[in-house]
DNA sequence: AGTCTCTTGTGAACTGATGCACAAGGTGTC
DNA sequence: GACACCTTGTGCATCAGTTCACAAGAGACT
């Protein structure tokens, strides 16, 4: 049994990767998952499920498996995945669009709730029903919206300044698409996706596995 | 001195972040970079650099630095950066719209060369100079263009056919965003960015911190 | 009740990555 | 040439995460 104190970030991580796996079962109905199966439908391997579940102080029955709807539910719980995090997009190009739009960030408790752009002629107008602002009103679009999350994905010189806006309005999460590397305060999080960083890991594989051919 | 032989897949993965903050050295000056300034241009600490570096069997000068020059070359060879993959996108809808439209693609030796979708009013036209092809002539199109990398974003519904198909053509490296686990041969490389896992991640954070504060 | 089968929970070994701290080696100055 | 000053390269301790392997507990069947 695990006090329910630190949860490592490796298992963090995974969590909502099992919470998705569990979607597999519908709701309301009684059925049982072993660590097996949730290993297969969240891609990880068996012993590290059991391992990360300990960690909630989660029980399932040995010889059974774990019940599917408390899991779910104690998962949940762990995530907190019931609170509503309100999201703010920034730089509304190409891929910021997508994201605004995108159902995936709804669908799980991150509603997109505004946007900021500075190209005048997007400001003022309604992109897929998301508000593009100027990136002046960042703060009171924060307090008025209730915003968590800002989500930086304007160009890398732009960036920087965007985060520094964000921080100053209170946002304590950022999810950044920049390619650049962001500065913040400590008490800041900052998860960055470099959408061509991991082409290039990928590239570095195919490299490899091309000069091991031909040797 | 480093033999060369196999590079830490954690090194593999800073490998980009430095040669991202290399650009911030202007080309054909010389200059050199010491292991603390690289790493604040790449968002890591100093001894990470220097042992990351190593592992390229890269000399800096002790006292001195690296030369920027060199080590760009240095870690591009490693990289395989003069290598271009050709990058077909799956799924034309928002997100896979912004992908084939994402100039750090193509800049970085990505170029997406064609998509399909299975929307017939989507099928023969071009979008963003990106021709859009039935999903069925993915085979044609990976020995056409010589394809290397698959990205997925379609709906997870439609991923594991998908990826199915790609492997069928004979690709070996897939981007997926959709969220789900793919299942493939072994010698095949996914590399998969759940969007909304990442903001659950962050979610986790935020709801950690409200309790501590309540608390 | 006893036995068999199943699956959990976890101690312990192992692997990989990180960070420290310092000797080794290079430059510049007097 | 000697000395002061830098910064690299790396051995070593540490830490986090993974995997193994198995005892312990729970149900099922006789």
């Amino acid at each position: 049994m695990a006090p329910l104190g630190r949860i490592p970030e490796a298992t963090v991580a995974r969590l909502p990767l099992y919470l998705r796996g569990l979607d597999a079962f519908p709701v309301g109905v009684t059925a049982t998952v072993s660590s097996d199966e949730l290993a297969d439908l969240a891609g990880v391997n068996a012993a590290k499920v059991r391992k990360d579940l300990s960690h909630l102080g989660t029980y399932g029955t040995r010889g059974v498996g774990y019940d599917a709807t408390f899991l779910r539910f104690q998962i949940s719980q762990a995530l907190g995945v019931a609170n509503v995090w309100p999201v703010v997009v920034c730089g509304m190009g190409n891929l910021g669009r997508a994201l605004a739009n995108h159902t995936g960030f709804t669908d799980r408790g991150f509603p997109v709730v505004a946007a900021t752009d500075s190209d005048p002629n997007k400001i003022g107008t309604i992109v897929d029903g998301v508000p593009v602002h100027a990136p002046g009103e960042l703060r009171d679009i924060v307090r008025r919206l209730d915003v968590a999350i800002g989500v930086i994905s304007t160009p890398a010189e732009a960036a920087q300044g965007t985060a520094d806006a964000l921080v100053a309005a209170g946002v304590t999460s950022i999810m950044s698409f920049a390619p650049t590397v962001l500065s913040a305060p400590d008490e800041v999080e900052i998860r960055s996706v470099d959408l061509a960083t991991e082409l290039q890991i990928l590239g570095f594989h195919l490299h490899r596995n091309r000069i091991a051919g031909d040797a």
